[in-house]
DNA sequence: AGGTTAATTAACCAAAAGGTTAATTAATGA
DNA sequence: TCATTAATTAACCTTTTGGTTAATTAACCT
């Protein structure tokens, strides 16, 4: 879990980071589209949107299932709730309270170790 | 509510997608650093993290204080926090479940409107 | 004032991103 | 088989990104 997991996380967040692939993600949120479909509301090409969903297949943030002609494209959930659970890490969402804590017994117990917890005063 | 917070979520993710910002963001999660101490533990160039805290800090994940000589950084949660519920809006964090119920009163009342709640067979 | 320190800005570079049009592949249907 | 359709790939272009070293700014200390 190094480097490639890394890759991985930046891989998701630079999909995510154009605002055309999110408009495409808000429409197979909804309902799974084919290329064409998805490239019809944008005024770019069909060869710019093919890239965007390449861009969004390979961060696994959407599954291509080919039939005949057409891809059908739907949104991988489970990769967006990775996202979303690599920034909760981030934000502390189970920790920060403990780093708080540290905060507080620093002030009432200086020279105490952070995430030891020392008999208060 | 438009254009301008696209920008903004894009200037976001764009900044969450580089593996040595989101350390940058790691280290201080925990603790406000200097822009000092946060270039020591990475071998690029001071200049280069220079680039980086002010890519986080125009994303608005991270606040700078100016305290003389140095600058010191800390870790804007709220951004954070702002950036999972984007992804929860796509995840259809609170609307997935009528989007399958959607799909489910098609197939027992074909023609149905999405998001009506008609009459079931 | 002069020297040191913390950090940014300037100038530059190579690679990646995002777009284009033209060409190609592959399935479909007359 | 031939034309059409759905989509991708190729080739190309411009802008952005992420890095570098050198120069600059600004605060601090004798």
């Amino acid at each position: 879990m190094v480097n490639s997991e890394e890759l991985r996380v930046s891989r998701v967040f630079k999909a995510l980071s154009d605002p055309t692939r999110r408009d495409i993600l808000k429409v197979v949120a909804r309902k799974e589209a084919s290329a064409g479909e998805l490239a019809a509301p944008f005024d770019i090409s069909a060869p710019a949107i093919s890239k965007h969903l390449k861009v969004l297949e390979s961060a696994d943030l959407v599954t291509r299932i080919r039939e005949g002609k057409t891809h059908r494209f739907q949104l991988n959930v489970e990769s967006l709730k990775n996202a979303e659970k690599t920034i909760q890490r981030l934000t502390g969402f189970w920790n920060r309270r403990l780093v708080n804590l540290d905060k507080y017994l620093e002030t009432k117990n200086p020279g105490s170790k952070p995430g030891k917890l020392t008999k208060g005063k």
